[in-house]
DNA sequence: AATTATTGATTCATTTATGAGTCATTATGC
DNA sequence: GCATAATGACTCATAAATGAATCAATAATT
């Protein structure tokens, strides 16, 4: 019998993934560091971040961003002042958002 | 005796793990869907659902994108095929990258 | 206002990721 | 070419994340 399934992955995520993990090692290459180094600056094991760089979704996306901060990867707008002010906009956003509609009870009366 | 101290993440890794959840809470909201709801669509319990919209480091990687795909928050291009290509770029490149260099095993000779 | 759904925050058992170690292979320095 | 370092790919014990369940509080529908 196979194995209950792990977890599924789309497409788009797996690219993802892989797509960050690739581009930490080359910035780490460029950087002509060490996996070790990287490894122990991030206080990570070498193995875990071999997978990271190869793309495991199995990952914490903490030590995955810690690590792509690290060697200069960064998602977003990079610089750190204008994410925080992001962020508190996208808290702003989010006060200001309709509420969540439970689904109707019955059909729209429309007959009239 | 405080505990044996967890991991530790820089300022950026945090707020960009906080924006990411915080986007994703946003686009649920926008799309009027419940937080079981999209738990379930992405195969996860609601409980982990909440800790990434609450921007936990503890998260897999994998299960995050995933959850950031289905409600359309999309990290790098968004475009598919654009980060397909742009992934094997980052191959192609990392293959022509200088290799590493070990640590100086005497100092450079610069006295003639 | 009464009823029902949604959310947030817990706890706990169990699955799973991670660290440490080893080995073979490949690349680098001398 | 030889010696040494770096990498990739495993295994296994252990620490940590996840699912399930529950409860109180808040929000939405009628």
């Amino acid at each position: 019998m196979p194995k209950p399934s792990a977890r599924a992955y789309s497409r788009y995520s797996r690219d993802a993934i892989e797509l960050l993990g690739g581009l930490i090692r080359a910035a780490r290459k460029e950087r002509r560091q060490t996996a070790q180094d990287l490894a122990d600056r991030a206080g990570i094991s070498r193995g875990l971040l071999q997978r990271i760089e190869k793309g495991d979704p199995k990952c914490g996306i903490g030590t995955v961003f810690e690590v792509a901060a690290i060697v200069g990867v960064e998602l977003f707008e990079a610089d750190e002042k204008l994410l925080s002010r992001h962020l508190s906009q996208t808290k702003d956003k989010l006060a200001l958002l309709p509420r969540t509609v439970r689904k109707k009870s019955h059909a729209v009366r429309d007959d009239f």
